[in-house]
DNA sequence: CTTGAACTTGAAGCGAACTTCAATATCTTC
DNA sequence: GAAGATATTGAAGTTCGCTTCAAGTTCAAG
């Protein structure tokens, strides 16, 4: 059978207006209708509808997302810009993660930073340590790429 | 001495522009002016931009760093607030790295996806694998969460 | 057959984060 | 002191990804 479009967009956890705001966009370009016109998901669509959450959550826009949604669409021919697609994304991905590792390193300085100053009710005893080279060492390297505040 | 907004801006890597708005919206509360009017950035001034940055890394509101900065402005009396904030970062930046890790599994498992169906010239191939559960260790754990697009 | 929930569309509205524009002022260098 | 780069402001414009609205249609239950 077939799933209404309330019933898809609770499966993958959006609203239905999204849904619909998808579709005007070309996103869901594989979606058939009913006689009387309503939507008909299939499960595979409902896969398609997840597909496109995952590949926002890599950080890709909606015009690209369409893209690789009416490639799928077209069948075979289009398999090898598929492939690099997802290699692409991988890439993306990958680095996505190293930057917010890095990141929390800055965070976790942070953390020490307050949890010190909070201690002493100022924040000059943390710079102090600091100035003075005397920081946890898991704390120090992060204080490479710091700054004052 | 001290930087033009040009100068800091270049520093830290971001538009002229992007720092006069962030100064509009109360995110440099700290920063002062010439006699004649020119923004007069110093070394910490600097900093402070380079945290912005990093707080927008973590994925929280100019609105949320807004408060934050204003914190830092108001000195020693808000220290509790700006730990407790630096500890949700934390849970945040750790959280989005586990939602990164994971959608990457399944980014993964469509890269061996296409890898088989180019090979193969048609995604038949490995869609037919995936119903005989013919895949790869690293990629079937992925599979768990999965699709058909 | 009626009622109410769920569906349809197009158009408009929204919030976030900037960018661009225009008109003017200041700074730096020759 | 003239030129040219850089700065100032407020206001308007842009992009993205939705959400809301209004007016109407269809479906499912009793």
């Amino acid at each position: 059978m077939s799933y209404s479009i309330g019933a898809a967009a609770e499966a993958v956890g959006v609203p239905t207006s999204t849904v619909r705001y998808y579709d005007k966009e070309g996103l869901l370009p594989f979606v058939k209708r009913s006689d009387s016109g309503l939507r008909q998901f299939e499960d595979s669509d409902v896969d398609g509808l997840r597909m496109i959450e995952c590949l926002k959550r890599t950080g890709m826009s909606l015009k690209d997302i369409r893209q690789f949604m009416q490639w799928c669409h077209e069948g075979d021919s289009t398999l090898r810009e598929r492939r690099d697609m997802f290699y692409e994304r991988r890439e993306a991905v990958e680095s996505q993660i190293e930057e917010l590792r890095s990141t929390l390193d800055t965070i976790e300085y942070k953390c020490w930073f307050y949890d010190t100053a909070v201690a002493a009710g100022t924040d000059s005893a943390p710079r102090e340590m600091v100035a003075a080279g005397d920081m946890p060492p898991r704390i120090s390297k992060a204080h490479d790429r710091m700054m004052a505040r």
